[in-house]
DNA sequence: GTATTCTATGCAAACGATTGCATAACGCTA
DNA sequence: TAGCGTTATGCAATCGTTTGCATAGAATAC
């Protein structure tokens, strides 16, 4: 990097003021303690000179730096590209810069990577994995680092956060399948560690009692993680209990494409044998065979408010914090059809 | 941001000695000026108070910030999730941290983008979307900022960058095409101001032509943009000129997915009615209707090499910089099947 | 014991930008 | 013109870290 751009000393030589002049007519919030004549003739140099303020050098002494780390667990989820392409134009706007950290499935590396960000006095931090129980998330707010959630939240209820709805997403799926005719359904969920992964399987379990139809729990399975291969795993295990069964709600499309890998391997068809419903929406879902009914979440919206919630959390650090709670809908598409004839007189023994 | 860090003041208070002499402990670099029994100390003493260097303030002194700018122009085509997941990975293990960028399709703005980065003083920066000539790589490489290129390249050879043989991808799937009898065959390319759209056009007409096969210049379309939409454009207007065809031979598989839409659209399927070939193998191709034979490319291994070639270039800057061509293979999958009988003798006349 | 050489540590300045305080300059009034 | 009040600008220190130079202290040789 070589030394080849303009910094304050060099505006202030060339216009015969002190830089603390420069640096005041710079700063819109301090213009006006300078004369207007002075005020312009500076503003015409650092243009010509293209000065650009360098924030680390003023985040050291302001102690902002218009940084704003944001860890993901996989930016290969479909999921959270949308996410992620919202939070960086949204704080763009904003003269902000996203440093993005994607944290696998390892908490110890994501541990370090929080530690990196805090080192490099970011001004707020934005996490999509946080755990329901989470110290790292505990031990920002004790720091007074800024911290909002996306699609996640904690019990810790003074955190922010911008969730879905997932009562109402699951209860829509379940109302879906109820109303084609289904009655003995499967629940392939995800971590218990994670809220979206404990709401929406007691959303399930709640929306079952409330249709008044009664949940084999041997159905009820919830995975490791939010991956294909779990949701492959978890089908399996379902399958191996020989038990009837005409549909599967799963917790996330990645969950549902793995109960299509599952059916595949058996020599089943989804929705003829069973239908499988999603949740998220993911990008794409619409072009799989078949393509797949799900919860809609609107992604870029949970974007742009983690963007918009965070930077009034920076300006305001006392404001309360704000849970803001997105609705979800469910797009049908052909991986649930009808319950027919031969599915309700023998039911899908898979096995 | 809370002033509750430790910093190299509060280690060298604890220690009794001079912050200087913190600072050469910390370095390795610099350890051994230092007794070993003080080192130790003021080691041990530094883990107590969790002190972490703040790289902002050293970067200033140094000029190595150990930041990397990452400007991509889309983060939800699903071909650069791997690529910036195995970057930000890459620079992670060697204590570099990813700012991300998503230039969106304005190139004023990636300017904007760049242009924040250089304040910010970055070691270097990772493009993804460079064009064959392009004026912000050449004001990049006059400053001295090390840069490296993901799946483009530029005419000017002294620039670093990780591209594939498109070449080669592109004649082994001209030659699977022509494998399978096809001889009436389109081409759908993508922006001829990027180098993977000029160079795969130049390589289907010089397979075309070492396979001796005529091709119909009607039939040959560079798209505006790599878009599903622009790909569904593109073939629309191939439909029109009512020319026989029986397979499609795209530049990457978001024009295929246009492709796919656009037979939809006249009630066309694909294989039956039109072979289409992909580029990339984008995640998720396997599971579209129906999956798609494209050229594979290691999405990982470009993000992977790009960030190793990028601190290879950081670490010593007069070195010639290098181009890597990784080796593409085809992936046969249920988008192409053998010209048929009836295809064979009236042709396709998509009109 | 004294002189010389080597080693370990401290000092001060640098990096780029900001800001509280001091004061020079300007404007107004008697 | 002198005195007072206000405004505009400069000064110096800060932020956290690094590094060339100076020198105190230790080790060695005579």
């Amino acid at each position: 990097m070589l030394k080849s751009r303009a910094n304050i000393k060099d505006v202030a030589r060339r216009a015969g003021v002190h830089p603390s002049t420069v640096s005041r007519v710079l700063n819109p919030a301090t213009r006006s303690m300078v004369s207007e004549a002075l005020a312009k003739k500076i503003l015409r140099i650092a243009e010509e000179l293209g000065y650009r303020r360098n924030p680390l050098a003023s985040g050291l002494r302001t102690r902002r730096t218009y940084t704003v780390g944001v860890v993901i667990p996989d930016i290969t989820n479909p999921v959270f590209p949308p996410i992620v392409r919202a939070v960086e134009h949204a704080l763009d706007e904003k003269g902000y810069i996203a440093i993005l950290a994607d944290s696998g499935s390892k908490r110890r590396s994501e541990k370090a990577l929080i530690e990196n960000m805090k080192a490099r006095q970011v001004d707020g931090l934005i996490l999509a994995a946080a755990n329901r129980k989470d110290h790292l998330v505990d031990s920002c707010i004790d720091e007074g680092i800024p911290v909002v959630l996306v699609n996640r939240s904690v019990e810790q209820h003074s955190v922010s956060a911008v969730i879905n709805d997932d009562e109402l997403g699951i209860d829509l799926a379940f109302q879906h399948l109820i109303d084609l005719g289904h009655r003995e359904i499967a629940y392939i969920g995800g971590p218990q560690r994670a809220s979206t992964g404990y709401t929406r399987y007691r959303a399930f379990l709640r929306s079952a009692k409330q249709a008044g139809v009664n949940i084999d729990r041997e159905l009820v399975i919830n995975a490791r993680e939010f991956t294909e291969s779990a949701g492959q795993a978890a089908f399996q295990e379902i399958a191996r209990t020989g038990k009837n069964l005409s549909a599967v709600l799963t917790a996330n499309d990645l969950l549902a494409l793995g109960v299509f890998d599952a059916l595949d391997d058996l020599d089943m068809k989804c929705p003829r044998d069973i239908s499988v419903t999603g949740f998220n929406d993911m990008p794409y879902v619409d072009r799989f065979v078949p393509p797949l009914t799900t919860v809609h979440i609107s992604l870029e919206e949970l974007g742009v408010q983690a963007a918009r919630l965070l930077l009034e959390k920076i300006e305001n650090p006392d404001a309360p914090s704000k849970q803001l709670r997105l609705e979800p809908r469910l797009i049908v598409r052909g991986s649930t059809a009808t319950l027919n004839a031969a599915q309700a007189k023998s039911g899908n023994r898979v096995a």
